[in-house]
DNA sequence: ATGAAAGCGCTAACAA
DNA sequence: TTGTTAGCGCTTTCAT
């Protein structure tokens, strides 16, 4: 005789379940039952705690009853819930990483540094994705916050108040990455866009041009471009220099952008004999665009990017640009959420400049 | 603004402390400890179940008692734990998308799709990178499912019987995409690429080119490639035709791949008339160095590349190729997570041909 | 080496 | 409209 048959299954729709295990009730096994450690407990016959030791590799376990549990959780196909575990031990191995966008080229190079050091330490990445606006970079922060991460990683210095307030206080260690001019909320792991900004300017003024345009997309909220400019047009007003023309543009593919853009400046401002570009897309764009003209490369016009990206290596030059480091941006930004120092670090890494075949010397 | 120290896993390191609340013994109010329901139950004088309904926003409760607790949690910079929360209703708004990879390019126009269509549920992406290794792929299907998703999104339909076992058995929709030349776990949204090989090598056969090689990246799990290769011979074949040459790489930037891939081709076999690449990347290598080498494109010899890159609008001429869906299929994918109808559903997607400039018509 | 009991922070169900 | 209670599935702690 079964009890059980007056109760309703867990699993059926539209009855009313009872949440509680009634003592003289069997639970109905149901084929399609998300398997818990009691099942496997009962299916091996050792008891829930043991088989938990099991399954984490934790304590002493004798090697007979391992082998019993080890079968019996292979043979149910047993999957642990993460949850349940998570609440238990108080301890998430997630490791939230917030980024702008991933069609960028440069970010699936942080992560493949941020994954590389992080494979060693049983931490594991979660993206999430903000395309540049604040708000949505604040409402990421906070759903990620609320799986209780090890660790957050974060694009940029610049955020909500309550995207900081947030981070502060969370209590696990917190990396914004890329750039470290600012003010960050714990660690920081980046390059100084402001001096990469202003290098690139000495090193386009050394080359004895002069008429310097700057191109770049359309972006309110790329601080780190901002930035860069910035730097740059510090360093030519150093020398008593200008920027001669600036064009912006938005959206669509970047290389054609570049194209047009470029084409623009040249038939406004056609005695310019440099073009800086906020990225090396749309620096390519302008170099094909510079190419098919007939242009003198780099002898009557230069060029330069910025990020050094690699995919665009066999373009007929080599544009002139600099490495942003992001893949050991990466990598220092988990070693730091691996090591979790009580002491807030900032790490400066220092771009190196590629003249490529865009600027003469 | 400063974090101190990194809070502990356990909150008292060192110190046992007891798990229990002594009925008698205050929990010490810790400045740093994290805030839970309880905290803003307190702070708002609302009971912690109404505070719960306040923070969903569910049930009946009165303008002034939901006045009272937001002000509370705001005030103290509540952060709910999702991990309490899914453990106690059983449900999580995680779907889990596992790819091959975010470098190349037709995964984050994927992610798009996705989000796109999951933002407007309530549901989240979480992302999982496998770089094509199949052991991979298992352990961070695993890892997603041990978080009980609603849903999973998984590129291909090629995975380990154990990955197979387990997405079949998780009680929740599965949807494989990008490929439907195979057999489903469950639903499946993608284009055939067998079809979409043959496609077009009958667009090749049709504009009158007939030494036709092959170049592809070396990627023994790119079952989709080697789809597509499968029916282009097979087409070939059809016509009495077959591969004058084929040629293979691996690593290193595509773009410049393809160039040399390229270069070496022509340089064994001077008389082939065509150029099927697996990917527009190292299409748009091919391209820039028949380009420079100032062979007659598409008169004496063709190109072909696999994807509609949109990223490579701007090149001096548009490589043929044909569209993979990619945010459509994100779309439909997204949308049976949401969905989760009972039924099985297959959804096959058909890719437009784009000759571009590089098959003569 | 193994087991029993309590409870992680929240929400479903029911009661008032 | 609000509160009370009993778990969700696991792990910590402590006992054996």
């Amino acid at each position: 005789m079964r009890l059980g048959q007056a109760r309703p299954l867990a699993l059926t729709k539209g009855i009313p379940s009872p949440r509680r295990n009634l003592a003289l009730t069997k639970p109905i096994p149901d084929p399609r039952h998300t398997l818990t450690l009691r099942d496997v407990s009962e299916a091996s016959g050792v008891s829930e705690m043991t088989v938990s030791r099991v399954l984490r590799n934790r304590g002493d376990v004798s090697a007979p009853t391992r082998e019993k549990v080890l079968e019996a959780a292979r043979a149910l196909g047993y999957v642990p819930n993460k949850i349940a575990g998570a609440l238990a031990s108080q301890r998430v191995n997630l490791v939230g990483v917030v980024i702008p966008s991933l069609s960028n080229m440069v970010f699936p190079e942080v992560m493949t540094g941020i994954s590389a050091v992080l494979d060693g330490t049983g931490l594991q990445p979660v993206v999430g994705v903000t395309n540049y606006q604040p708000d949505r970079e604040e409402s990421v922060i906070y759903e990620m916050l609320s799986w209780r991460p090890s660790g957050m990683i974060i694009a940029g210095l610049e955020h909500t108040d309550a995207a900081r307030a947030m981070l502060a206080r969370a209590g696990i260690p917190i990396v914004e990455i890329m750039d470290i001019d600012g003010d960050p909320i714990n660690h920081a792991v980046g390059i100084s866009h402001r001096r990469a900004g202003r290098q690139m300017a000495e090193a386009i003024l050394a080359a004895g041009y002069r008429r310097i345009a700057f191109l770049g997309t359309q972006m309110p909220n790329d601080h780190r471009a901002k930035k860069r400019l910035a730097g740059f047009e510090e360093a030519l007003a150093k020398a008593g220099q200008s920027l001669v023309d600036r064009e912006y543009y938005s959206g669509g593919s970047a290389l054609l952008k570049g194209r047009e853009m470029t084409a623009a400046v040249l038939a406004r401002s056609p005695d310019v004999d440099f073009l800086y570009y906020s990225n090396d897309m749309i620096g390519a764009g302008g170099l094909l665009h510079c190419l098919a003209a007939g242009l003198d490369v780099p002898g009557k016009i230069g060029l330069a990017g910025f990020n050094g990206v690699e995919l665009l290596d066999g373009l007929p030059r080599k544009l002139a640009s600099m490495d942003a480091c992001r893949l050991e941006i990466g990598r220092r930004a988990a070693q730091l959420i691996a090591d979790a120092p009580a002491e807030a670090q900032v790490t400066e890494l220092f771009p190196t400049l590629q003249a490529g075949d865009t600027i003469r010397g």
